[in-house]
DNA sequence: AAACATCATGGGAAGGTTCCCACGAGGCAT
DNA sequence: ATGCCTCGTGGGAACCTTCCCATGATGTTT
């Protein structure tokens, strides 16, 4: 079943067919009536493939993530697609699992599938992989930074330090414990590097900071945690990711001591078990979703042509929860 | 550049460049060394839209899916993906939000984009729609049983709903209290189907348990939770699901019981969340992944033409946590 | 009334690959 | 030496659409 035997069916010829399909002008009512009529009663699909061999455009963009069962990253997906969907663009996921490897091989993919453009988060450090394939390319995440001449999407760590720390002082409760991640990781400098610069404009020097590092991990921010109350118990504690917050609040309750009460206790990610734990978990969320709907809007405008595509950092949002205690006249906590 | 342009490149023919870099035999060495030369220095790439075109098959399958941001689902498009991906298959992706309006029209791009088959979690309930795209089609999720006619995969919840009466008849803490979803879902006559059978088994009768009803969620849980300790606290609680059964164990906590020395509680699904709610919840794990994995294996099979595809219904795990007491001399909890 | 736009329509080419068939060369059995 | 089978190879058709250009009809301007 192809548009010629549409055009059989409805006395038109295949251009009119073609012409009523794809919504082009220049086409009588009368006949666009026939075409529609044909179609309908015959069940007639119009051939994509086809469509794109010939158009240049298949309507599909790639996604390339590490992980779609973590949390953040199902988010980002999400985003994307509900973006795509209002453009009837359908995705192409791939996970990397942060192996070069894989990302090489589903890049190519990508390029063989002819997607019209991809949005990737970058695994690797070189960058002439990404630029020998002539996609469009929009890149998101943290690891993003690393390739300035790319376009890309990400969160504002910096200002997301800055709201979280604000709230701490709002607080009244003095300087912050903090509780890092694995070095390895490019977020754990960027969180060191926003609270240095955000405490000094507090007055708060970085150097005179409790810094406990961990794992990236529930046990490693409990394990973490632990050797922090163990030298003395923090007022507050600021931990750069929402899993070792969670093992942190273990370890707090574990010790007998009360949340917030005692030990106060703010997060940063916005993962959905941060929703449930008890007390539920104050936070600094990541605006994962609109990153990933931006990373579209930027992409499609690029594919469309349209002016040069800037590096977007989008703004935290602070989560209010129970484990920070609450401020009566809260003084302003901005946003940027 | 095309495998006309690689012919030239290399002085052979563009049928044995196809024949080449399809892996297809009857090829000189010393062809496809010229061959993937030539390939290897220009960059070239086959176009994956032509190649569709002619053979028609596209090595793309399309997932429709309510939500990617939901763990659950997450977790199953991940399976998917991970079987798809060794066979070097590409996944298109949608979300349909349970709305049929939403799935009538994914459905018909992934029909128009020609994908060799397609993994689907129904919504609507009437059939022609999904028999009318002529994709061949594996069924996922609970309400895949409204069409037996299709092939499906699901989690078995039966099995499930044994494990978890079995672990608590284990405890010796008696009949448990039940705690369900919403009315409308099939999900929750399916749980309660199971434990009326299963119960009958065990010397437990559904009407002389206990049974709260509540919404679908953590908020619903908790409020299920304390019009059962108003009525008087039960020794164990069964709930549907884990969202519910950490809204439980908030209502317990708050109540100042202690779990699962006062209130034991076990859950259903096995979500993320529930690994780092305090205690831990004890909880009976759903196949997410795998059940991705299977369809996957099950639509392949089907593509190549073999054997008849079944209805398949994978085994649930119970994840030992805190919320249930310890069993010192533990009676053999079955799988089937 | 003539010249010119504008519009609806149709036919052919093109997009890049695979499939089918034909061909010649070489190996083996007759 | 002849016939036959296999193997490697090449050329043309086919897959289904969109794009480009030509055609004729209708409407508008001078």
């Amino acid at each position: 079943m192809t548009i010629i035997d549409i055009a059989r069916l409805s006395g038109v010829s295949k251009s009119t067919v073609s012409r009523v399909l794809s919504g082009a002008g220049n086409v009588s009512q009368e006949a666009r009536d026939k075409v529609m009529a044909a179609v309908q009663e015959s069940g007639f699909r119009r051939n994509d493939l086809a469509r794109s061999l010939r158009s240049g455009r298949t309507g599909m963009i790639g996604l390339l993530i590490p992980d779609i069962a973590n949390p953040f990253w199902a988010d980002v997906a999400r985003g994307a697609q509900d973006a795509a969907d209002a453009e009837d663009i359908s995705l192409l996921i791939f996970n990397s699992d942060w192996d070069p490897e894989r990302e090489r091989r589903h890049l190519q993919a990508l390029t063989q599938s002819r997607v019209d453009a991809a949005i990737v988060n970058p695994v690797r450090d070189g960058l002439d992989d990404f630029l020998r394939f002539q996609i469009p390319l929009v890149l998101i995440g943290s690891s993003a930074e690393r390739f300035p001449q790319l376009p890309s999407v990400g969160s504002d760590i910096s200002q997301g330090v800055s709201i979280g720390l604000d709230r701490i002082v709002a607080a009244g409760l003095g300087m912050p414990a903090l509780l890092v991640g694995d070095a390895e990781r490019t977020a754990r400098e960027r969180f060191v590097a926003a609270v240095r610069a955000v405490g000094e404009a507090e007055g708060w020097p970085l150097d005179e900071m409790r810094l406990e590092d961990g794992q990236y991990t529930v046990e490693g921010g409990r394990a973490a945690m632990e050797r922090l109350l163990k030298a003395g118990p923090p007022r507050v504690v600021f931990a750069a990711n929402d899993l070792m917050a969670l093992g942190a609040l273990q370890a707090i309750r574990a010790a007998g001591l009360r949340c917030p009460e005692e030990v106060a206790l703010l997060g940063f990610d916005g993962i959905p078990a941060a929703e449930v734990s008890t007390p539920a978990l104050t936070t600094v969320g990541k605006p994962s979703r609109e990153i990933g709907r931006q990373a579209f809007k930027l992409l499609n405008r690029k594919v469309t042509g349209q002016a040069e595509a800037p590096r977007l950092s989008l703004p935290c949002t602070l989560i209010e929860r129970e484990t920070l205690p609450r401020i009566d006249h809260p003084r302003a906590v901005g946003t940027g």
